[in-house]
RNA sequence: GGAGAGGUGACCGAGCGGUUUAAGGUGCACGAUUGGAAAUCGUGUUUCCGCAUAUAGUGGAACGAGGGUUCGAAUCCCUCCCUCUCCGCCA
């Protein structure tokens, strides 16, 4: 988390900051309750001082054999102020760290109010009939099953069949058979439950308690991307350069409540409670973060590229930032059937934010300092197999599957 | 779920109510020595907060987390978390 100083020399950059991502949040609150804080911290300081001055001479006379009674007697007095003051410290304390959770990450300079073309639009196929969508080709082939989910969990739940299980399956080892080879990663298998803590570290935490499922009896949350595990594994590190830089790929199911989004953007695939995610996280040095950022999009774009699937890399405007990102890119493929362009990637780089929460540092020289974190989504599953589908459709109706799948499967078509 | 042992600085490890200003070691940084290195010697080496004559000053806080007892807690008590050993249950 921000440390208290840097909030009081930064103050009117985090306060555009939180504005541009749309965070409201009082700083003159803050300020006024900043300085009540100091003048409290100054008065308890003062009054320790006096108790463990004091202190130190009960313990000489008790050495001595002397009588200490009077001098404890007026540490008895002393208590009783002290505590309360402490207790106030205490109670501001808290409202303070409260707030400063509130504050975003900052935002690097070239990110701008409206989103930027990064990579062009490429690959888009003609077809010669009307495409159609995942939804009708889902059903009509028995591989995706709607009521049944909503049957076994509830709606925006989706259950895959037959050969769309086998289909989901082969994905998922396909990215990650290609992280690892291609891009030197290690494969991570984390718990897909996280506790508070690590909810906070990676910045889901405070903003988006309500888009998260939590466990009743233990408290635990449901990983919404497997960025909280895999970034969570170092946490608390003190780490080399030598070591850096690391990097871990995982896979794991994913799970948002989504809340407040319902209607046509819903429907099928395009948004589900629980859906299929192969994530990259780095922990890099400082200076190479943003060089890094460029690895990651085209780390991620190779799957793409590999299933000859139609996108572009938009790079966000402030205004759709995460909470801890500095700065974004997003990579979109192109679905025919629904005639959208679907959100299957992330890019960010969260400098220093992250680590800081969770106190991943490097030792450089004689000098600890917290270092960068980035992480690319590669890729979410339930809208490339969306995509997937919709553009190998054939006029028959039937499925072909991409070649660099075939491998992982033992059918040619789905049909 | 039950019983026991433990959790101390970057790491190992002592301390078990007031000479802790957290011993000692390792590592690390800087310096000396060297043709250069190793070894050796010397100095330094946690974080956060307050005040200030604001890099060298001064005071406070932090020994898994949170409470409590006490004039005073790393040290005693309670709750919780984590690690290890054994038992139970279980895919």
């Amino acid at each position: 988390m921000y440390n208290i100083k840097f909030v009081e020399e930064h103050i009117q950059e985090l306060k555009e900051t939180s504005i541009k991502k749309g965070i409201s949040l009082e700083f003159d609150y803050f300020i006024e309750l900043n300085e009540e804080r100091k003048s409290l911290k100054g008065r308890v300081d003062e009054l320790h001082w006096i108790r463990n001055e004091k202190g130190k001479k009960v313990g000489e006379l008790k050495r001595r054999g002397e009588d200490p009674t009077e001098l404890i007697d007026e540490l008895e007095d002393l208590k009783e102020g002290l505590t309360q003051l402490e207790q106030e410290l205490k109670e501001i304390q808290k409202k303070v760290n409260d707030f400063i959770a509130w504050i975003p990450n900052l935002i690097h300079p070239s990110v701008r109010d409206e989103s930027i073309v990064v990579r062009e639009p490429t690959g888009i196929r003609d077809f010669s009939f009307k495409p159609l969508t995942h939804i009708e080709l889902g059903e009509s082939l028995g591989i995706l099953d709607f009521e049944a989910a909503s049957r076994i969990a509830g709606s925006n739940f989706v259950l895959y069949k037959g050969k769309g299980a086998v289909l989901e399956r082969a994905l998922v080892n396909f990215m990650l058979d290609l992280h690892i080879k291609r891009h030197q990663y290690t494969e991570i298998f984390p718990p897909f439950l996280a506790n508070e803590e690590s909810m906070f570290s990676t910045g889901q935490l405070p903003k988006l308690r309500d888009d998260m499922y939590i466990t009743e009896r233990d408290g635990f949350f449901l990983n919404p991307t497997a960025e909280v595990p895999l970034t969570n594994i170092l946490a608390g590190s003190i780490l080399s350069p030598g070591d850096l830089p690391i990097k871990y790929c995982g896979y794991t199911a994913c799970f948002r409540r989504e809340a407040g989004s319902y209607g046509k953007e819903t429907r099928g695939l395009l948004r589900v409670h629980q859906f299929n995610k192969v994530e990259l996280v780095n922990f890099v040095l400082p200076d190479e973060s943003y060089r890094v950022l460029e690895d990651l999009l085209d780390e991620a774009l190779d799957v793409i590229k590999l299933l000859e699937l139609p996108y572009r890399v938009i790079q966000l405007p402030f205004d759709d930032l995460s909470f801890a990102s500095a700065k974004t890119y997003d990579i979109e493929i192109y679905a025919p059937g629904v005639d959208k362009w679907l959100e299957v990637s992330s890019v960010s780089n969260f400098e220093d934010f992250q680590a800081k929460r969770a106190e991943i540092r490097v030792r450089i020289g004689g000098e600890t300092k917290p270092l960068h974190t980035l992480n690319a989504s590669g890729v979410a599953t339930a809208r490339l197999m969306v995509s997937l589908i919709e553009n190998y459709q054939t006029e028959e109706g039937e499925i072909e599957i991409p070649e660099p799948l075939l491998p992982y499967i033992n059918f040619e078509k789905i049909g």
